[in-house]
RNA sequence: GCUUCGAUAGCUCAGCCUGGUAGAGCGUUACCUUGGUAAGGUAAAGGUCGCGGGAUCGAAUCCCGCUCGAAGCUCCA
């Protein structure tokens, strides 16, 4: 919550002295005693998020009492210490002299921001002296406590499905074939997670030159270096191109809307305020934290009848923003900057809704195996109200009989989301923390609140059922599961590995002598020419040295060059997932890559292939 | 915000308890080595030990304050 805390005394005077500099951004002043009397001091603490906005009716606030006790004069007094959450200096500075500028008809003075200073004031006795304020900020302090209101009271019902569509209690349920999913329903039902490691993965996103955090952005807005960029477009491409193929159509969207545009005041209701704002030219806008708005607003200026339902919209959302707790942010896993692949699909009807539910249900099982991520790492979760489950129990037995193993069940006693089904796939790492992935839902509220329509057989405007659908999940956590599980298996002594159509390098070529470089040479650009990405390790090291740097790099294929290779059409292929040299023409080799990463997208090599003209990123 | 940990070479870290103005490995550079499936050798360059203060003849080391970072908690419709 955003709030400016404002502490106002009218006092007989005030006299302060500014002693020295606090922060380095202070302001520059010339530090000499000051002494006002009848003066009304207001000690004021700039919290983070608070805006022009904030300040313009803080300062209103103030006048209007100051009317009240009959004075004139005011003194605005930076001071931290009413707030454990504080904006940055530069903005509460900025606040500050705004509100100074905005206090039309009062001899404002100002204290000097960032000093230590000594003060000494004398309180008056009468009651209205001492007054505290707390301005929050704007639209988000209804919408804010609404929300959470609304969502403290929600009351759910945790229980087991297992396939054959019988309900178990949380409580009575045999957790000892599904230690994930007993995880998962403490992790969600008593809210109980409590870790004291790092996640192994941050070593590894570092190590593999993947992400790195970037000290100079905010939190949780990672830098991705070359290898982490070639991943996160394959990841990227991949998830797009088998929404495609389900039959969406990608479109793009802004990245900032205005919060006083009226389908967002009220789409506010629905979510606690945690986006980024960002003041434009007296607009005050803030960051998508979905693609559904974006989605919405142009579905609602489409005109469609029936027949072009269920309309399916895609955006891969480079970036979605969420302004996560700082605490909570942790390596890839949860970022407040991500990129997430959002599928809306407009249906006519619940039937219709209900069909095409299913679909997208296999279409994310299917993208989920797709990117080398086992089912059996996934615990699934549904949610849904009481009603709907009475009314579509066929639906959802159908889809927890499918997947094939039990999943935790959350029921609504009432609707309070904008969905009255919602399910999701979840990983649980290897600390026991849960993330979703995948998820689906049935959306019933969007389609009015955003006037989307279509008309219908009876040529009558309907408001659509929408569904909205992550096929992946944020790709930045479908890298982090990666990772993580890349790290289980280390731990557990097999040998870490990204799949070979996401490896950064998928061949190396080593050569035994510097005379053999320009043959290696002719063979990296052979593999380069069939859409592999070979690299030459050109340094002057050892051929050992060479092979056991490729192997820390999780290298798949390993050429060794001698003499025995140049003169023969036969190569020395180390294959590091069975650890063993194989002898086959470099046919053989592309052959054998392609059917293995047979129908995923491919990116060229994004380095230099000349290993000896990298820059070193991590050690 | 709370709890814990950390800040020393480009990177990862040791040294701190028991004070005597800096060490290793990796990386980089040069030279030697011409190699066959997980680290060839020698050498060089490279540091106001996060900032400020205190006690001490003397501080990376002890004490106090601060700043920054990380992890955990809270949170995660």
């Amino acid at each position: 919550m955003q709030t400016m805390r404002i502490l106002q005394l009218h006092c007989d005077y005030i006299e302060f002295t500014p002693i020295r500099k606090e922060i380095k951004s202070a302001e520059e002043i010339d530090p000499a005693k000051m002494r006002l009397e009848e003066v009304v001091v207001a000690f004021v603490a700039v919290e983070e998020g608070d805006n022009s906005d904030v300040a313009r009716r803080a300062i209103g606030e103030i006048s209007q009492s100051m009317q009240k006790i009959g004075c004139n004069r005011l003194l605005l007094y930076p001071y931290a210490h009413l707030s454990s959450k504080l904006a940055s200096p530069s903005t509460a500075l900025s606040l500050i002299k705004e509100m100074q500028s905005l206090a039309d008809g009062l001899e404002v003075h100002r204290a000097p921001f960032g000093w230590t200073k000594s003060y000494q004031l004398q309180v008056k006795g009468h009651p209205l002296a001492e007054n505290s304020k707390t301005i929050m900020a704007g639209d988000e302090k209804e919408s804010t406590s609404e929300a959470l209101k609304a969502e403290s009271k929600i009351q759910s019902y945790w229980h087991i499905m297992t396939p054959d569509g019988k309900m178990h209690d949380v409580g009575k349920f045999d957790f000892s074939k599904y230690k994930n999913l007993e995880v998962l329903a403490k992790y969600e039902a008593a809210k109980k997670r409590s870790v004291d490691e790092p996640p192994p993965h941050v070593k590894l996103m570092k190590k593999l030159a993947i992400a790195d955090y970037e000290p100079a952005s905010d939190a949780g807005n990672m830098r991705f270096f070359p290898n982490g960029r070639l991943i996160k477009s394959l990841i990227e491409r991949y998830v797009t191109e088998r929404v495609i193929e389900y039959g969406g159509f990608e479109v793009e969207t802004p990245i900032m809307y205005d919060s006083h545009h009226p389908s967002m005041e009220s789409y506010f209701n629905r979510f606690p305020a945690r986006q980024y704002n960002v003041n434009s030219e007296g607009k005050h806008l803030f960051l998508r934290f979905a693609a559904c708005f974006g989605q919405f607003l142009m579905a609602k200026d489409f005109h469609m009848s029936y027949k072009n339902l269920p309309l399916r919209l895609y955006e891969l959302t480079r970036y979605s923003f969420r302004r996560e707790q700082s605490g909570e942010l942790v390596g890839l896993r949860r970022l407040r900057a991500f990129t997430m692949p959002d599928c809306h699909a407009m249906c006519k009807d619940m039937e219709q809704a209900k069909e095409e539910f299913r679909k997208r249900f296999d279409l994310s099982r299917s993208v989920i195996r797709g990117l080398g991520l086992d089912e059996a790492d996934f615990e699934m979760a549904i949610r849904f109200t009481e009603e709907f489950y009475h009314e579509n129990k066929a639906l959802i037995e159908e889809l927890v009989g499918k997947l094939g193993k039990p999943v935790l069940v959350e029921m609504w006693k009432e609707r309070f989301f904008y969905f009255v089904l919602k399910w999701e796939f979840n990983y649980v790492d290897s600390l026991g923390k849960a993330s979703a992935l995948s998820t689906d839902q049935i959306d019933v509220e969007n389609g009015k609140r955003y006037n989307i329509e279509f008309i219908d057989e009876e040529n009558k405007p309907r408001f659509p059922i929408i569904l909205h659908n992550s096929p992946s999940g944020a790709i930045e956590r479908v890298m982090y599961v990666l990772l993580e599980k890349a790290a289980k298996d280390q731990k557990e002594g097999r040998k870490p590995s990204l799949p070979l159509w996401l490896a950064p390098t998928q061949v190396r070529v080593i050569p035994v002598r510097p005379e053999f470089m320009s043959f290696c040479e002719k063979l990296v650009d052979g593999l380069s020419q069939k859409d592999i990405r070979a690299d030459l390790d050109d340094r002057n090291e050892s051929v050992g040295k060479s092979i056991r740097d490729a192997e820390t790099e999780w290298i798949r294929y390993i050429i060794v060059i001698g003499d025995k290779e140049v003169n023969a059409a036969k190569l020395s292929i180390r294959d590091r997932k069975s650890g063993t040299v194989k002898e086959w023409t470099a046919d053989e080799l592309v052959s054998e890559i392609k059917m293995e990463t047979h129908g995923m997208p491919f990116f060229k090599l994004n380095m230099s292939r000349f290993v000896s003209k990298r820059p070193q990123i991590m050690v």
